[in-house]
DNA sequence: GACTCGAGTCCCGCC
DNA sequence: GACTCGAGTC
């Protein structure tokens, strides 16, 4: 029997079960309710039920994604055999390929790549160009490659794409930089969209088989969905047509990796025997929290005009000024403790949301020190950790020597003879013979130029990685981190680097901790291999570290960035850092075009993640590289109280062109500085 | 070959 | 402020 607390557009989406089916749901009109129920719905369906594990939902974000299949299991309520699939695209992808990949030329083993490996790739990619130095550097690189990626332009179109000098000169490398990582068996994060969507495309087999998995698939955030992520559903759901998508014009914040709202909007025409439900009535805030969110993004030009309508009435946001960003956090932590104390709220009422993942610290400390328990999420820094990516790189070589990047980290870390000098007479001559620099190893003693102290070295450190490698087969993986770690002796390079004896514990406790991760994943998973946990890590952080946060969710102040709370909510919300050129982020702020209305959007994200309370804070002063510097009051604050003008409500005439040309790249300068689009 | 020091640069967001 | 890179020294 379909529940019956549903209102009836809840009731109607939750109860069309078959066909395309969109739902158009503004922020906090119980969307992710109505996904969940809907799959519970699908799977309970007495005259036509469906197989759990036939029923595939696929969200953005690890968060989503667990939190999805946390309420989904609750509906549910028995135990099921089998489960439904709720993924995130790209753990989606990833088993795909596992099972594919060998068709586009890669090794079924395939390793991913992330962010700090990808820079390895580009620095070689721009040597082997021979790049002027300054010219591209490899963070410009990889943001060039990542933007065509995510707009599906391969390295041989990439040049005609081109307009200016570098991005020729990225065009040139993006064609070495995918072919390094197709010779190292790598994939990147864009990769893994991308060759799914080429073996779905090519390969009428494939589809068939990958499509014929399930009889049902829904997407979450669909206005976030980029173009390989667009045809990658339609490739899967081509079929039996029972695709449901959620999601709202306004949320869209995903512009930046190449989402494309147009994906929403022309979902009727892609499908058009497609029901449209929309969603309109809020359920999550007061009716003055949705006053401002809705004053605010009504600021935006190109959007599907809709009015969320509030159930309940509260108090009103407030703004809050602060000297410095020392004190604003010292402010909202004590004003926090304070309403846990007096007033029994519980820890997880609360949420603090960041523009950036640098914001956070201060934070932190303040909430360490009133020792509130909280949950940082996002930011990854654990895995981002000097020692942690270290191990990490050992690992990755003994699961695959021809991993140059990680290769390249560990050869003389720690120190064993390995020069600088040496390590580029070793990359030269693996440019010359087109060769991984594995491959050039064994030849060490033969080239000109190297030293014998240093083929020795090499030689040595070819053997060690060599009996590792074979013994990664039959030694649980366990064992081998920790004889790894042994013999390069690694707890003694910690010790060695750091004099401080704390900075030295910390650091081996990451270590260690990284070495509990993997001992987890061995335990359960039932054929635990070294290549898997890697895999793992690069995907989604550990599993570990998810059952903590969850744990943790359960009674935590929540600090995180605006992207990563979305689609979550929390009774009392603090949104802290409310200047120019943080938020709207000063790159956006210089960018051409529409990059503040998706800046706009992000802000309409925070405040809608509000229930009772919205605070918004800023800091007059700020410290940046350095020095503190005095900041401007975010465009947005005037927007949210009534006190801007919205330009989409008068005649365009009061448009004043040409101001911002002269400013150029600056930030604005007068407070009272009108949003424009 | 390894280490120190000073100059120069600077990452937005996520999987 | 934190980090990387290159020059200079041991």
């Amino acid at each position: 029997m379909p529940p019956t607390d549903l209102n009836p557009a809840q009731y109607d989406a939750v109860t069309t079960l078959s066909g395309p089916l969109l739902v158009l749901a503004g922020a906090g009109t119980g969307k992710t309710r109505v996904v969940t129920y809907r799959i519970a719905e699908l799977i309970r369906d007495r005259s036509r039920p469906v197989r759990p594990d036939r029923i595939l939902a696929v969200t953005f974000t690890n968060k989503a994604a667990n939190e999805m299949l946390e309420r989904a299991a609750v509906l549910l309520g028995k135990r099921l055999k089998q489960k439904p699939e709720i993924s995130t695209f790209h753990s989606l992808c990833v088993r795909i390929l596992r099972r594919h990949i060998n068709q586009l030329g890669y090794p079924v083993a395939f390793s991913i790549c992330d962010r700090g490996d990808q820079e390895g790739f580009a620095r070689s990619a721009l040597r082997e160009i021979k790049a002027a130095d300054g010219l591209l550097r490899p963070g410009e690189l990889i943001s060039f490659i990542s933007r065509w990626k995510n707009a599906s332009i391969r390295p041989e179109q990439a040049a005609a794409e081109a307009e200016t000098d570098k991005e020729h000169l990225a065009s040139a490398a993006y064609r070495r930089y995918q072919n390094a990582l197709k010779t190292a068996g790598a994939l990147d994060f864009d990769d893994l969209l991308l060759c799914t969507e080429e073996l779905l495309a090519r390969d009428s087999k494939v589809r068939q088989a990958e499509a014929g998995r399930f009889d049902h698939i829904l997407v979450d955030e669909y206005q976030d969905t980029n173009g390989s992520q667009y045809r990658i559903v339609k490739g899967l759901a081509g079929g039996h047509r029972n695709l449901c998508v959620v999601g709202d014009d306004d949320q869209s914040i995903y512009g930046w990796r190449g989402a494309e709202v147009a994906h929403i909007l022309r979902f009727k025409q892609d499908w058009p025997e497609a029901k449209v439900v929309r969603l309109e009535v809020n359920y999550r805030s007061t009716r003055q929290i949705l006053d401002w969110s809705n004053r605010l993004i009504a600021f935006n030009k190109l959007r599907h005009p809709k009015v969320l309508r509030a159930t309940c009435e509260g108090e009103m946001p407030r703004i809050l000024q602060i000297e410095d960003e020392v004190q604003e956090a010292k402010a909202v932590v004590a004003e926090i403790a304070g309403r846990i104390q007096h007033l029994k709220r519980r820890p997880r009422d609360f949420a603090i949301l960041c523009r950036t993942n640098e914001q956070p610290r201060a934070f932190e400390t303040e909430l360490r020190q009133a020792k509130l328990p909280y949950v940082l999420v996002g930011g990854m820094s654990f895995y981002d950790r000097k020692e942690v990516r270290d191990v990490l790189a050992y690992l990755k070589v003994v699961a695959q020597p021809t991993d140059e990047v990680s290769l390249l980290r560990i050869i003389n870390t720690p120190p064993r003879g390995i020069s600088q000098a040496t390590v580029k007479r070793l990359l030269d001559e693996a440019i010359h013979r087109g060769k991984p620099i594995w491959e050039v190893l064994p030849a060490a003693g033969e080239l000109d130029g190297l030293p014998a102290g240093a083929a020795q070295a090499v030689g040595r450190l070819r053997q060690m990685v060599e009996r590792f490698h074979r013994q990664a087969g039959r030694q649980p993986p366990v064992e081998l981190a920790q004889a790894l770690l042994r013999e390069v002796a690694y707890k003694n390079e910690l010790t060695r680097l750091y004099p401080n004896s704390d900075d030295q514990a910390a650091r081996w406790a990451a270590v260690e901790e990284l070495v509990n991760a993997l001992a987890d994943y061995s335990r359960r998973t039932s054929e635990a291999t070294l290549a898997g946990f890697l895999q793992e890590v690069a995907i989604s952080g550990n599993e570990n570290e998810a059952d903590k946060q969850a744990k943790l969710d359960r009674d935590a102040v929540a600090l995180m960035t605006l992207h990563a709370a979305k689609g979550l909510e929390f009774r009392e919300v603090y949104m802290v850092g409310m200047e120019e050129g943080a938020l709207p982020h000063h790159r956006s702020i210089s960018a051409a075009g529409a990059a503040v209305d998706e800046e706009r959007r992000l802000c309409y994200v925070g405040v809608t993640r509000a229930q009772r309370r919205l605070t918004l804070t800023l800091a007059l002063s700020r410290m940046k590289w350095g020095k503190p510097r005095p900041t401007i009051p975010s465009r947005f604050l005037y927007e949210l109280t009534g006190k801007a003008d919205n330009p989409n409500y008068l005649s365009a005439k009061r448009g004043v062109p040409g101001r911002e040309a002269r400013t150029g790249s600056r930030e604005p300068r007068g407070k009272n500085r009108r949003a424009r689009g």
